[in-house]
RNA sequence: GCGAGCGUAGUCUAGCCUGGUAGGACGUGGCCUUCCCAAGGCUACAACCCGGGUUCAAAUCCCGGCGCUCGCACCA
């Protein structure tokens, strides 16, 4: 399905829209979910947490989304996560230094440079605007994270650019209370900020966003040492190295011992996140791991998979699998004096680090993209999102609403709205409701009819195939367990 | 940020050139009809992106801002 499609539908039924809308200050790159798109992202969440946060024992914590100076003093966000800039002072148009004096001049200055670095180079060379010929301006560093001033001091503070550094800081402490043992995964969902210079797409790029993150903190003495590889070793991977333009399909086990996959932790997390996705009803036929060159590569990373998807935008990526070593660990060991090291029985070791980084936002939209049917011979758009996701489970629909149906399916209604995400509606035809809850991808409607009244039985009718069958009321709700269930 | 195109109800759109009551479709609400898949009738609701200028009068012309789409650049 097409981007303006999905807008449409995400317009019309709420599943999100910008932030801000009445008013024409705002900045692009904020989004708001509604009432729809909400009930899915949670139930996305929930999908998570059952499949990866349970189901490998792993920690969730819930950190703040201010951070102080020195964390990114730490991380290397302040002096890595910005670029040096120039910028015409005639057409305004904006270049990375480093990359315009390399592109023009072949003169290598790197991106940590000082800045007075750029200026020089830009002056002995003679670089002039690329469009317009104008003269440069001096350069500057722009960073993408957002900065606050906290108290009346105003004292810095910033953003967080990921999650994942609210993991880091909070390591010691959760390791020790929660009896940690490694390799142990804290997990986070939450939001991060980036003053992206131009938002696009939605749910693409924003500028603040949802992430899920997860960090496996391991023995890098151990990383062969999986004990539920098994679970996985059969689980097949789309790998794509880097260099290659096609994607080699491989189970985890053969991804280790041929190499493409360092090693079993590796493997095991790519396995269990393949899974993770097959589980929201994104097609992982469409879904490739990129192994990123070291241009590519974060600053923090030292093997890196991107896990992409292809979508109607082209392939988008969902995860970012970085390998990030001690790289966080040692950093924040050294500015905060804190003590990061942990025992693994009766070794002491500075914990590495494997992340999995999941955009819950771009997720969102791949699972609208990859559900959204065009039912052509039924004239209707329908989305077929897995039962356990969709933001309606159940319509409960009074054929008519007099002569007492609406009464009747009132009454039906009540014991199960706060079990379930149950819509009533009795407004209009009985077929344009049932079209209205298509589009949602509510998987099942109940229809109270006169024959309710005779026989206490309704009618169950499924998304997918339109197809009905009469239950007993007093069997609603056996049946909706049974078609709600996880696989 | 640059360039091009664009901005009218919840959605799609006419009107803009040539200034003068903003029209349609879908939608949504109510009523009637109809005992199962967007039917029909009546009726109602709902919009000119924001600010300034020109003018007796601005959706329309001019300026500025903001946003959207695409390309470039930037970026996860």
């Amino acid at each position: 399905m097409n981007y303006d499609e999905i807008m449409k539908l995400a317009l019309e039924r709420g599943f999100y829209f910008p932030s801000c809308e009445i008013y024409p200050d705002m900045p692009a790159g904020f989004w708001e979910y509604g009432p729809n798109g909400v009930s899915l992202k949670n139930k996305y969440v929930e999908l998570w947490r059952r499949e990866l946060v349970r189901r490998d024992g792993m920690l969730e914590i819930d950190g703040s989304q201010i951070m102080s100076k020195s964390v990114f003093e730490a991380s290397g966000h302040l002096a890595s996560f910005a670029d040096p800039i120039v910028k015409c002072t005639k057409c305004n148009s904006i270049y990375r230094a480093d990359k315009l004096i390399a592109e023009v001049s072949n003169v290598i200055v790197p991106e940590s440079a000082d800045l007075e670095e750029f200026d020089k180079v830009i002056a002995e060379r003679k670089i002039l605007c690329q469009k317009c010929k104008g003269a440069l301006g001096k350069a500057y560093k722009f960073n993408m994270m957002f900065g606050v001033g906290i108290g009346p001091e105003a004292t810095p503070a910033y953003l967080r650019p990921e999650t994942c550094q609210s993991i880091f800081v909070d390591f010691p402490r959760v390791f020790k209370v929660m009896r940690g043992k490694l390799p142990v995964g804290i997990a986070q969902i939450g939001k991060s900020f980036r003053n992206e210079i131009s938002p696009r797409q939605s749910l693409i790029r924003m500028r603040e966003f949802y992430q899920a993150e997860i960090e496996v903190f391991c023995n890098p003495a151990k990383l062969n040492e999986i004990s539920n590889f098994g679970e996985v070793e059969n689980v097949e991977l789309n790998i794509m190295l880097d260099g290659e333009f096609q994607p080699k399909r491989i189970s985890c086990k053969a991804a280790v011992e041929s190499g493409a996959v360092p090693n079993k932790l590796v493997a095991y997390y790519l396995g269990l996140l393949v899974d993770f996705y097959s589980k929201t009803g994104i097609d992982v036929k469409k879904s490739r791991f990129r192994k990123l060159g070291a241009k590519e590569k974060a600053f923090y990373a030292s093997v890196a998979f991107d896990f992409e998807v292809e979508t109607s935008l082209g392939w988008l990526e969902l995860v970012a699998c970085n390998y990030r070593s001690d790289y966080d660990l040692s950093s924040h060991a050294k500015l905060s004096k804190a003590n990061f090291e942990v025992m693994d029985n009766d070794q002491k070791v500075l914990p590495h680090i494997f992340e999995l980084s999941m955009g819950i936002d771009r997720s969102i939209y791949t699972m609208l993209d990859h559900n959204i049917i065009d039912d052509k011979p039924n004239e209707r758009v329908y989305l077929s999102l897995k039962p356990y996701l969709a933001p309606v489970q159940l319509g409960i629909l009074p054929l008519m609403k007099k002569d007492g149906l609406q009464e009747k399916a009132e009454s039906i209604f009540a014991p199960l709205r706060t079990k379930y995400d149950v819509f009533f509606d009795s407004a209009g035809a009985i077929g344009r409701r049932y079209r209205r809850l298509d589009e949602i991808g509510a998987p099942l409607a109940i229809t109270v009819d006169y024959q309710t009244l005779k026989d206490e039985t309704v009618t169950l009718r499924k998304r997918d195939k339109m197809d009905q069958e009469r239950i007993k009321i007093s069997e609603i709700e056996a049946h909706l367990s049974k078609e709600l269930q996880y696989p």
